[in-house]
DNA sequence: TCACTAATGGGGTGTTTCCCCCATAGACAG
DNA sequence: CTGTCTATGGGGGAAACACCCCATTAGTGA
């Protein structure tokens, strides 16, 4: 739990990008019992920050050097539990986001969000609650139950990616050749496309593939 | 040509992020004889803004909603010549910076840059001369004369991306199918890659494709 | 002019994918 | 306990692709 209910909240913010920062900084100034303790422009210093400082909320951009957000993620959970995590992103893909919301931080907002709804979503989460940006919340209602890749054709689709022929692959996963081209047929046919381009155009663009996802 | 040389200096800033306006818009109003007369925070908006303030500057996000970056530059350059514009962009694709330097921008900045370096830019640019962060340039140093597909190539590789077959993208360009296999391995071997998946991968990273790059 | 490259076209061969058909075992929900 | 879903496995055939060889034309720059 934050150190004083009303007194003050701690605030440390990571983001790569300086400029971002700057507007963020100032923004939470803005209310009233905040202070931002800590500043970091790369996932180690976000973690060492976190680690230091043991803040009330942690604002966090999901795409940073050094350490990757979901990595940032665990390390600030390990190191202080109490502390709340906004994620802060500039990607809109609806499975990155409901990956967070499963990984289970307590804001999801969006870099369009307009300041008020920034500052309102800081002020909901260090009360306690959760908020999940207008935005995003919309893009779940839409499109929810649509696909949902299985774990094993989410396995597969990222050895495609990385160049493997089905051969190779279940050679990999030790499996049939022919089992390899059913998830590949599901893939397709899940996400409606034809061929291998297409695959790769849309998985990269939903951000399906772990080694490009912005998480 | 800017209204007074040393006077005052009108600057448009274009950016979807509102956090990200409201950054630039604190550290440009810290410039001596900068005056921000509008904000925009789409496409279309940001045309609107260039064509009735004819500012002396334009700060240009290159995604935006409703008008990609590139749409709205050639719109400013229309309607007002002697606007100077920075792109100010997130994306660090090599492929992308050297588009727009060869579209001609005065400024072309990152939105990691430093605060300072980017009041840097400002200043020069507001003063006639051309200014690329030096992250750009290094960039550019190091890769400079790689592979450069043909116009040719890009074509035939944005076909592939949107899923059509070598017989297909012959019938449309109106080639033979040989034609447009020998496209196909040109890309290959230039991209060092050897399949489908992985030219696609490299592709939509590079903005190599015109649908989907950040321009 | 000479060399280089882009773009065009072709032959041939083997590999890989795409798309039908089919089945079984285990897990989980109603 | 009876579906449904996931993962596994397979046959077969048509289409597409990857990779090797080759050549001609036009344009660019040394």
């Amino acid at each position: 739990m934050a150190k004083d209910p009303e007194d003050t909240n701690t605030v440390v913010v990571a983001d790569d990008h300086a400029i971002v920062r700057q507007g963020t900084v100032q923004l939470l100034s803005q209310i009233e019992g905040v202070e931002i303790v800590a500043e970091a422009d790369n996932g180690l210093t976000a973690i060492a920050a976190v680690k230091k400082h043991k803040p009330s909320l942690l604002m966090l951009d999901a795409a940073m050097p050094m350490a990757r957000g979901i990595e940032v993620f665990s390390e600030a959970r390990r190191w202080s539990p109490e502390t709340r995590i906004i994620l802060f992103t500039g990607f809109t893909s609806l499975n990155l986001l409901s990956d967070w919301l499963d990984a289970g931080v307590e804001g999801l907002l969006l870099k369009s969000c307009s300041p008020e709804e920034i500052k309102l979503a800081c002020t909901f989460v260090l009360n306690g609650s959760m908020y999940v940006a207008n935005a995003v919340q919309d893009m779940l209602k839409e499109s929810s139950g649509e696909m949902a890749l299985t774990a094993r054709e989410r396995e597969v689709l990222s050895m495609i990616a990385r160049g493997n022929t089905n051969a190779s692959i279940a050679d990999r996963l030790s499996i049939s050749p022919k089992t390899v081209e059913k998830h590949r047929a599901s893939l397709m046919t899940k996400l409606g496309v034809h061929s291998v381009a297409e695959l790769m155009v849309y998985a990269l663009k939903e951000g399906l593939l772990d080694e490009h996802k912005q998480l």
